[in-house]
DNA sequence: TCTTTACTTGAATAGGTACTCAAGTATTAT
DNA sequence: ATAATACTTGAGTACCTATTCAAGTAAAGA
């Protein structure tokens, strides 16, 4: 027995006054299934898509095309960010992969516009994380 | 006049039929308005939020912590992921300052639970991103 | 008191990531 | 056809970040 389980056995003693192997085995399994549950490829995407958008670049451009509610140019992003036409390309190529934004093709244009997965988070992510308000709350069920 | 700029006004040129100095100027100012909007310290706190959760060993603990419903002590939370005990503990302090997750002291037991502001995000991220629908829709307005 | 336990913190580092540059593709103009 | 434009892609690199190790703090026990 690990040195890890060690100590949630005497965790679980000071829990419940007094902790048996078969304690220390249900709780582990409980522990377990907890993360089984969210452990698939699911998880994967969702880590893709997060960390997509923690990058000061590429959560800008999410935010702008969320603003703005309609398709806009590559060539009307490039003055909002500061980094080159390559990186610009880069940073939005990465975005579409994630499922946050979607681009087309017209002539030798290409628009880009923000995916209902990224105004779902952005609003989210507004809605959560205010500066002035404390982030612990008590109205959750 | 930048490159970029020139690039903005045969754009314009060809969306409007016509581009005069005017055009490119007001488009200008139109992007900048949507940037600057969101370009204050509001943007990087949800930057500091996206990122700490983009990192797998985070967003397991987030998740975890959300799907159990209940605080859980650090030696409860050690055998669900992959780092030392040290690994864990930066972990769960950089997921604290997000405020994400919120810890209380026990005795010598830390015990963490997910904020709603986690609670909100994980549920947000577990609906909009799921692997068998697309991501592309169509009800956006 | 001294020791052990539970967890945290700081420094060092291996590994990853976000850029840029250079070259490439597709479209339009001449 | 050739040239220019609009954007993309791959390679290389500088920077950042996630982890570990070692040392530190606070609580509980002896």
């Amino acid at each position: 027995m690990s040195q890890a389980t060690e100590r949630l056995r005497r965790y679980l003693a000071d829990e419940l006054g007094e902790c048996r192997d078969e304690d220390v085995e249900d709780r582990l399994a409980e522990l377990d299934s907890l993360e089984e549950a969210i452990g698939g490829p699911q998880v994967s995407a969702e880590l893709d898509v997060l960390s997509a958008l923690g990058n000061e670049t590429r959560y800008t451009l999410v935010r702008v095309l969320v603003a703005a509610r309609e398709e806009l140019c590559v060539c009307e992003l490039q003055p909002l960010v500061e980094v080159s036409e390559s990186g610009l390309s880069h940073a939005l190529s990465r975005l579409a992969e994630a499922g946050l934004i979607e681009g087309r093709k017209e002539g030798r244009w290409k628009k880009y516009r923000a995916t209902n997965r990224a105004v779902a988070l952005v609003t989210v992510l507004e809605g959560s994380v205010s500066i002035d308000a404390s982030p612990e709350g008590g109205d959750d069920g």
